[in-house]
DNA sequence: TTGAAAGCGCTACCAG
DNA sequence: CTGGTAGCGCTTTCAA
């Protein structure tokens, strides 16, 4: 990296002011501080003269007096903040897409959405450090929060706490993903087209076996008691281990391959493909999550297709238990997972 | 659903538990406050004994006392929260791999990032937002801060502000991605091919001209005094979008395409080829950011690398800096962009 | 119409 | 070793 040197110092930097409060915007415009909080929060339950106005404002302008956010929700004992822990590995498409609409949803509803970025902690005590921000609501991304968790959030203040994961948590609200059903539900489809070694990749990537775990449990619970058999493919994001897993492909004798998802899917079938494995003749691949990129691969990639709760749906679900806190938590079942069949099958 | 509102205190049914202060606590376990402060923060400077120590802890577990951020670093005039507003449009793969690395090791630091969901605030509206919540440093992505900007968080006490973005921020630490550079890095590499009629992808997605504009910018300046010329290509992210553009393709006349970035790259190849457009032959194609999934296509894709920082190296730079807010502001430009040179152009 | 003052939850100083 | 207490910045009665 290159270092730029700074301009001159000709334009002398004033001294680190302390930063102003509104005691000193009351200071400056020779009122109340009561006064200025009136003025600056258009309280209508109180009438305030124009000129006194004008000279809050002025005086707030020239201060560059920004209010205290902490200040303010201790005093008026809430706030409107919604905490999402950040997931553990790098967002995905669907996700981004996800938190975005669900952001902008909240904003309209004038709550503030905040990612938290997780400290590495677990279980309780990332409850805990939640909690010390007193948030109105939660929104916990995958499992991870037991019904402790759950309650560690409520005791201290959250009206709020919901769940985006497959099994449901005691004391929250639920949006229930089945990735169960998305692993069930390719290796159904990959067994009723005729295949019966089934080999089902699971990234090797750290915190994303929140996900693959089920998926892989629920292929192998729709394999149950039929003559298929299932084999885990660990395979990391890069290209080189597709290359070597593919390179495996004949020792394996797989005639199918769930892909954990698109991404995964791409890069292996690629991997395949230039080891000569034909595809869907020689293996047949199946993705999941639907993403766009699948359906610009050749073969046409086929995918399992789960959706996420709509951004809005899920924003007023939080506004709801927010202004409603003593209902009895909601359990909603996203979408069940169904096949898309293209070409890759 | 139905609600069941709390009953009055009389009743010994769950009373509405208000959330817990260390003044329960102390209640609880017959001490001061001020004990229940230093046995929790386990206070070097006094010494509590160790009954009492037990009773406390036991108290706070019971109660599940969990301490208030916000009164926490009001009294203590400071947090160390880092701030990063979220981008306007669903984050890409690089920008979630990085913020995901910056968050890491920012935690490591023992610093907590944020990820602030815009309100759709602009420009100083949104750095006086921002500033409430007094943290002590921001990050922000993209432009769309000025100098006012810059001087609204300092003044609010943020002992650092770092931009990323391709422009330098008066009073800001910057890192400078070279988007300029990208385009005209494209553009050279499209015309030292022997390409003349030069097509630009510009995506039609709100808040990605962030760096659609200097993109396109970098690769007229490229352009200019040459005898090539420049077509602006509008293209959502969509399959449709890019069936369309494909299907005018005899008509524009293009010999060769930058594609904005790596993604809509593979959108438009994908529509091209389906077009029966022969590539590179008859328009070569280059996209940029380097994404795996490029590697992926066939003909595999050219593109333009530009590294985002490490994000450990960021964090560095921000504990830096807010340890020391005096010091002249750094700018850092990042790697410049690099043409990688595979089979599309 | 404006001001004085209480108090949100917490920590740190100073007495006991 | 422990407790009393001031005060961080803000809003909101209640009085003037």
């Amino acid at each position: 990296m290159v270092q730029i040197p700074n301009p001159p110092a000709s334009t002398q930097s004033p001294a680190p002011r302390s930063v102003p409060t509104s005691a000193d915007v009351a200071r400056l415009a020779g009122v109340s501080r009561a006064t200025v909080s009136y003025v600056l929060n258009n309280t209508s339950a109180v009438r305030i003269s124009e000129p006194t106005r004008r000279r809050v404002h002025e005086a707030a302008k020239e201060l560059g007096y920004v209010p205290h956010a902490a200040a303010r929700s201790l005093r008026a004992g809430h706030s409107r903040m919604v905490l999402m822990p950040a997931p553990p590995v790098p967002a995905g498409p669907l996700y981004s897409q996800f938190v975005h609409d669900f952001q902008g949803a909240l904003s309209r509803l004038d709550y503030t959405v905040v990612q938290y970025g997780a400290s590495g902690l677990r279980g309780d005590d990332a409850a805990r450090a939640w909690a010390e921000l007193r948030p109105v609501a939660v929104l916990v991304p995958g499992p991870g929060l037991g019904p402790e968790g759950v309650d560690i959030l409520k005791r201290s203040g959250a009206r709020a706490v919901v769940t985006l994961s497959s099994e449901r948590v005691e004391g929250a609200h639920a949006l229930l993903m089945d990735h169960d059903g998305v692993g069930r539900s390719a290796a159904t489809h990959l067994y009723a087209r005729g295949r019966r070694r089934i080999g089902v990749v699971v990234p090797d990537e750290r915190g994303m076996d929140m996900f693959s775990v089920p998926r892989l449990a629920g292929a192998r619970d729709a394999l149950r008691d039929t003559d298929a058999t299932v084999t885990v493919l660990p395979l990391a994001f890069t290209e080189e281990s597709a290359a070597e897993l593919a390179a495996q492909w004949p020792r394996l004798g797989l005639d199918s391959v769930f892909a954990y998802n698109d991404e995964y899917a791409m890069l292996l079938m690629r991997a395949l493909q230039d080891e000569g494995v034909r595809i869907p003749e020689d293996t047949a691949v199946i993705g999941a999550d639907d993403l766009l990129l699948g359906r610009l691969l050749r073969p046409r990639l086929s995918t399992v297709r789960i959706a996420l709760p709509f951004g809005r749906d899920l924003a007023e679900l939080v506004d709801r238990a927010v202004r409603n806190p003593g209902a009895a938590p909601e359990a909603h079942e996203l979408l069940a997972a169904t096949v898309v069949h293209r070409d890759s099958s």
